[in-house]
DNA sequence: TTAAGATGAGTGAATACTCATTCATTTAAA
DNA sequence: TTTAAATGAATGAGTATTCACTCATCTTAA
């Protein structure tokens, strides 16, 4: 009956919080300023969210999600080894830290503050994706039954996101992200595990 | 002619802000919580500190300078081996997480905040030991050339606390921090460098 | 017309930080 | 040995500002 949502103003204001949120903390990152910075009104995203929290946690779920999604993908395919899985993930997460490294630096900063959890939902689903990894490998024969399910998880999405944030920081100088870098990321990952 | 300043009083004001940062993020640590932990008046801290990210940036400083000490300890020790280096930082991680995990945790969340830089002196002397337990290894023929200071801060430092955390957080169910694990982190430090 | 999208001034609570004041301790004169 | 002046450690009420959040109001498309 009257106009309808406009959705561009939701998705102004989801990035705008993930970019305040990686700049300066979740207690840095106020509403007014998310609002401002999406162009929108300061009480407006309470149409969609409860609360500042709450916003955030979306965030932090959808993330996650796209990243699981996709690893499920991966590992579902029967055609793909577990080498090939490992390549995949690995290359994933590069290219979005090449091409939305906000999105990156978000994992980053939330995964390691002690006031946001990953949902036990979500968490029971990367443990599992881990577990399939594993059972794969042992049949193809690639993995030693002695690696277990958080070494997995440790060399395929940790690692390789601290390495990736080691470069945005700009830690060691360095902050190249190219295929030379893909290359060594995953052969770590596999001569640990494979 | 006064009386002197009670030590314990800027002690437990740095313990309290340690603990409130882990458990709030920055921007949640208010100072007059800290104060209200610490027991203490609400200003006394200025007294020491021009603001709340001085003191926080001075406990980050502090911390590292810990660790750096240490490493920088083990890694001067003729005597020692690169595998051997490699084993006592790794025990100091998870000595530190078993018996401070305060410690660990406050590491853990400044060290992926974008707001907070280490030190450009730390970073540099972070740098320079692990060139040093480079150069070692490739001297005693422990390590090839191919490995590089950013792998060995990512796998005895890096890789090392993120476990920690996954255990501290008890990510996947397991919080057991012992001996076994020790020996894991080892292990998989030394098959990548070694 | 009208229902719903969108606004932003307004709310009380909380924020980081200040400073006039109080209090405990030390020193030294009586 | 007693006492009071001197000192600076420690306090906490007070500052302006900002916070997350609400809601009466306005706008616009159906």
């Amino acid at each position: 009956m009257a106009r309808s949502i406009d959705k561009t103003k939701i998705e102004n204001i989801r990035n705008s919080a993930m970019e305040l949120v990686v700049e300066k903390g979740y207690g840095g990152a106020s509403i007014s300023e998310i609002a401002k910075k999406a162009a929108v009104a300061d009480g407006y995203l309470y149409r969609f969210y409860k609360s500042k929290s709450e916003l955030v946690n979306d965030l932090l779920y959808s993330l996650l999600k796209e990243l699981v999604d996709n690893m499920e993908l991966f590992i579902s395919d029967t055609k793909l080894s577990v080498k090939d899985v490992i390549e995949k993930l690995v290359r994933l997460l590069f290219e979005m830290a090449n091409q939305q490294s906000r999105k990156i630096k978000f994992l980053f900063v939330l995964m390691h503050d002690y006031n946001f959890e990953v949902h036990p939902e979500q968490r029971k689903r990367i443990f599992d994706l881990c577990r399939k990894a594993k059972n794969k490998g042992i049949k193809t024969k690639e993995i030693s039954s002695a690696v277990d399910e958080e070494a997995i998880y440790l060399f395929t999405v940790s690692m390789p996101i601290q390495f990736l944030n080691l470069r945005l920081k700009n830690f060691f100088g360095k902050s190249s992200i190219g295929e030379k870098e893909i290359k060594m990321a995953i052969n770590l990952s596999s001569k640990i595990l494979l």
